[in-house]
Parts: C-alpha cells; sequence; structure tokens
DNA sequence: TAAAGTAATGACAGCGTTGACGGGAAGTAG
DNA sequence: CTACTTCCCGTCAACGCTGTCATTACTTTA
C-alpha cells in the first residue's frame, strides 16, 4: 500500500539511488531529473519511510522527555522548552508520562531505546537514581534534570532549589516572621531534600532553631497540602508562617487555611515553589519561588544536543538561579 | 556498539532466527535452547531493535496522540486516559503538542507516518479540519476527537457539547437568571459551535430571546476569558450570569468580575465547562460541566483499536454525555 | 591527442529483524 | 520396515532505505 522509494524510481525511469538522492536535497544530481523524480514524488504521494532511515542511518532524529505526571504545570511547562529547542534543530520530541509509576517508567526508557530514540531526557523521580545509574550504562546520551546520579553518560541540568528555599524563607523572616513550617514531598529520599536544607539554613543563618516537627510531609499535590497543613497548624497553632514545597502544596495550604479560618497572609504567610500558571488563579494570589522551567527544557535539550555531538566531552551540571516572587500570600 | 541477534546467535552457538524465536516466545523451541539463549542475552544485554522489527512487520505498537496544548489541563486529562489504555494494550503513546501552530500540527502528523505510527489520535483544532481530511486519505486509522470530517478511516469521539451547554444554561435559568451572556472562543469557525448553540437552544426553549452582542469572543485562556468578560460586562451591566467556554475562560471571568466589584455567584453567576482540576482550586469554585476527560481518551483509544483489527467495519461516532456539577460560582 | 579530471548516475551490500519454507531426527502407526 | 507426524532448528529473502564504489559521458589541460 505504501510508496515506496522503488515505485518512485520505477515510474521515473531512474535508480532508487537516484530517488534517495532527490529526497535527500543531495546536490549531485542534475536538475532534469531532479524536476522529474520530484513530479513523480508528488504524483504518487511518495513519503519517506523514517524506520528503514534509520535503520541504516542509527539515528532517528528523534528524542524522549520522560516526567512524572502532567498534571503539575511545572511539568508541561518543562515539555514545552524541550519541544520547542527540539524543534530548533530538527528533533521531534516523543513525551511519555510514567504517571508515578516506577516500573512503568523503566518501560518508558526500554521502548525509547528500543525505538532508537537518539537521546532520552528525564526529571529524575526518587524512584529511578537507582535504576538510571545502570540504565545509563547501556544507553548513549542522558539528560537528567534535577538528578543524582554520576555517570559520563549523563548530563545534568537543575534548578538551585536549595538558594530558592532560602530566597523564600529569607524573605519571610524579613517581614517578621520568626515560626516558620515547611511543607515536604514525603517521596523525597533525603539526599534530594533540597528545599528543606535551604529551608533550615535560612533559619539558622538568622539564628533560629530548627524544630524538625514544623517540617509536614506528604504527597506533593493540592490534597498533599490540604492535609498537611491541617497537621502542622494544629500540631504547631502558633506558626505564622508557612513555606510550600511546591505551589501545589501551596494551594492545598490556602485552601487549609481557609477551612481553618485564617486569613492569608495575615495569620498565617504562604509561599509556594516553581512559579506555575496557578499561582495567580488562586486567591490571594501566591508569593513564590520562580523556576524557568522552560529554560530548564530548553537547556536539557542543547546538554544533550552537545552530547550529541560530542559524546566524550563532559560538563558540569547546569544550575538555574530561581528567583523570588512577590504576590499576595506572603 | 548495540549488541544484535547475531552476537547473541554466535556466542550461543544457534542460528539468529533460533534467537528471533526466543525473544518473540514463540513455542515451537526446546526449553534447553531456550535457557541457553535466555543466558547469552542476559549476558550481553540485549535489547531487541524495533525499528528493524517495525520495518519488517509493519508494526510498531506505536500510537500517536496530537492535541493543541499541554497548557489546558482538559488536554493532558485525555491524554492521561489514551495512554493508560494503550498500556493495556500494549501500546506505546507518543504526545506531541502543536503548541497552536497548524503548521507544526502538520510537521507532527507527517512524522507520525514517517515513524510508522500505526495509528493516530488526534484532537481537533479548527486549523486542521480540512488537512485532517486530505491526511486521511493516505493514512491508515485515524480518531478524531471532536472533529468535523467525515471519512472512512476516520472514527469519532466527542462529547456533547451542546447538550452540556444546555444543561449549564437550564440550570442558569432555573435559578432565575434572565440576562445570561456567554464567553465563546474566538477560534472557532461555525461548524464547531456546540455551546453556543446549546446555549441558544436553551434561552429559546425558555422563552428568551438570543442576543447575539451578549457572546463575547476570546482566546479559550485565562486572559481571554478575562479580557472578554470586562468588555461584556461593560457593554451588558444588567448580565447576572455568564456561561464559559471552558473553565480557563471561567477563570478568567471570575477574576474581572472581582476586579469590577462583582461578587459571584450573588451579582454574577459564572458557570464554566470541563471540570477540570482547576474548577476546585479558584475562589469561588466553579459550577461547571463536567467532561469525563479521561474517558473519552480511553475510548479514542478503544476505537483506534477496533480501527486497527477491522480496519473496513465503520463506527458511528461516539458521543460522551456531559454532566453538570454544582458548585460555587453559580 | 592523450592524460586527467569532473559531473551524473547506477549496482550492490547491508542496517537488524521476521516470515516462509525446508529438512533432519525422533516418535507413532500400520 | 515403511510411511506419516511432530518437534526443533536452519536457510533465505525481504522490509525500505543509504553508503560506498564503479561506471559512463563529458570537459579540461599540457
Amino acid at each position: 500500500m505504501p510508496v515506496t522509494m522503488r515505485d518512485v524510481a520505477l515510474q521515473a525511469g531512474v535508480s532508487i539511488k537516484t530517488v534517495s538522492r532527490v529526497v535527500n536535497h543531495q546536490p549531485e544530481i542534475s536538475d532534469a531529473t531532479r524536476q522529474r523524480v520530484l513530479a513523480v514524488i508528488d504524483a504518487l504521494g511518495y513519503r519517506p519511510n523514517f524506520l528503514a532511515r534509520a535503520l541504516v542511518t542509527q539515528r532517528t532524529q528523534i528524542i524522549g522527555l520522560v516526567v512524572v505526571t502532567l498534571d503539575n504545570p511545572y511539568f508541561t511547562d518543562i515539555a514545552r522548552g524541550v519541544q520547542a529547542a527540539g524543534r530548533e534543530h530538527a528533533y521531534l520530541t516523543f513525551l511519555a508520562t510514567s504517571d508515578e509509576d516506577p516500573h512503568e517508567e523503566q518501560h518508558i526508557l526500554e521502548s525509547l531505546v528500543a525505538y532508537g530514540a537518539d537521546g532520552i531526557i528525564v526529571y529524575a523521580t526518587s524512584f529511578s537514581d537507582g535504576y538510571l545509574a545502570q540504565f545509563a550504562e547501556h544507553f548513549r546520551p542522558l539528560v537528567v534534570i534535577h538528578g543524582l546520579v554520576e555517570h559520563p553518560n549523563i548530563s545534568h541540568v537543575r534548578a538551585d532549589f536549595e538558594g530558592g528555599a532560602r530566597l523564600a524563607v529569607d524573605y519571610l523572616i524579613s517581614r517578621r516572621h520568626r515560626a516558620i513550617g515547611m511543607l515536604a514531598n514525603v517521596e523525597s529520599p533525603p539526599a534530594r531534600r533540597w528545599r528543606e536544607r535551604g529551608y533550615a539554613a535560612s533559619l539558622r543563618a538568622h539564628g533560629l532553631t530548627v524544630q524538625p516537627d514544623c517540617i509536614e510531609r506528604d504527597l506533593a499535590k493540592i490534597d498533599g497540602g490540604y492535609a498537611a497543613t491541617r497537621r502542622l497548624l494544629t500540631r504547631h497553632p502558633e506558626l505564622t508562617a508557612i513555606f510550600a514545597y511546591n505551589d501545589m502544596m501551596a494551594i492545598g495550604a490556602l485552601k487549609a487555611c481557609r477551612e481553618l479560618g485564617r486569613r492569608v497572609p495575615e495569620d498565617c504567610a504562604i509561599v509556594g515553589f516553581d512559579d506555575t500558571d496557578l499561582a495567580t488563579i488562586v486567591i490571594p494570589n501566591l508569593t513564590t519561588v520562580r523556576v524557568d522551567k522552560r529554560e530548564l527544557g530548553r537547556q536539557a535539550f542543547l546538554r544533550l544536543l552537545e552530547k550529541l555531538h560530542h559524546p566524550d566531552v563532559t560538563y558540569p551540571p547546569l544550575v538555574l538561579p530561581p528567583e523570588l516572587v512577590i504576590r499576595e500570600s506572603a
């Protein structure tokens, strides 16, 4: 059914190779035959078969992007950054989500290599660290966003979460808050608790003591933020401010405060993280730490491209600086 | 670098075909050789090359899903539905966004067929209608969500937008609203104005006149909803209710009302559409028309699967019934 | 005028896999 | 003991394309 080069070649009275040359814009061909072949291609509706091409060239011009979930606009923004950058360099981005299922994540990675993706960008989840190390062993260019695994095949890109957290907490302290709680992600293993380290560092830097039970953990979603805030505020009613793991949790906190009759920011200031689009649709608008998500995605792609062209060169991790965005919630 | 079947075959002392049989779980093989081959596969870290396989079998087990944007959670939910259903049937879903660029959308479709996607699911945009018709001509199974083009290669899945709109407006009328405005999508060509038809039908059914300039158009985003509402409410201060094209526009309307000093729902009731996750994070929570987005995605995939197995059978469009969700904004 | 390009095309092999078919060994039946 | 199965495995071609090299037909240069 599908039209192949052979069909075109037969019809145009040239060799398959000549058709190939036309399709690939190779110069060593006369204008006359080029036109003739082009005409036949058009008439027959020929489309090159990338699979076959990829099989021989060993390059697919496809890169894979694996993220945990698309629920959080944070990830869709990153995806957009990657896709846009990829597009500019004639790469097609294959976006796949594991839906928080580590098993599925593995499956996706395997499929990606089986289909010959030229490179892969992974947003690291707590689950994948161990697996990634071993995966990098048998796979080519890999860029990990917010990853921890050191490996020559892996390039790293991240935002300075710790610095961002300091920004947030410093600000709260500058606004005379002394009892500041934190909403953390239960799923973060110790090594990934950058925000918590920033939170603690800021408190200490201002002579405040860090109380571990002022950090409440839950899923990094709206519901998790809601539940965590209720628990935190019942245990520590004296808190006047909360620093949240991300905007999702901050929004949950907002909801909890409303239910508990605490005005935001008067009775309880709230600072989020990521500066997703959600930050400006809730009331009060979220004061939050902005991460340039598109840039993160873009840089991830560029790093990948770099690795694609120069497989042996190793770059230091790229770290993007976050920025505090002051709005209404704190 | 990559390990091929040939390598495994050599190492195991069997033919390539035998390795192939093991990899594909074919029965006609003795347990002894199977174990031996398996051992070598493991030792060498062999991974089958899907590209090569696809080239000969003419099936990739990949389906493409093309949506306009991932900004609106509406689309990510649909994507999840498709991916989940695909997973169950051993299909990998390739999600691609055109970012509202019709040219890019075309490019994506072409790439998808070039890479041999077994089928494609497209969420129709106003731009693609004409192109899709012609595309369907030279491409196999295609499922279009909310599409209009009739073609034997195309299956249709949609939600009953018109019915949903009637639900919303009927409800507003039952709450004694008589002056009801609507926020519409500028980009919808007449044929796709299901919601507007539902809106008009409901008004008429209740003996109310439809005033065309009570329908204000803008981009179907938060900002668009905001701007449209400001225009609408200055032109028609008498309106006591607004039916919005989707939740995004409804959220924009919420913001506009707040700025204009109109309380929601007391001074101006607002009904959204889609029931995305955003509906419950804004204040007041959005009364909206629920569309089962995951189910929409799931059904789209199932339709595709059906077409894959029985290319000639044609099914009538599948239409999902929406449902009114009453919350706080109306 | 012969030697040496140069430009345009074709022949051929191979990318890694599978489908179709073939054949030998072992088992079963007559 | 022959004939017919069944089981296991191998050979070969092909999927649609590109890289390499050979070939032909002209030019150009000394």
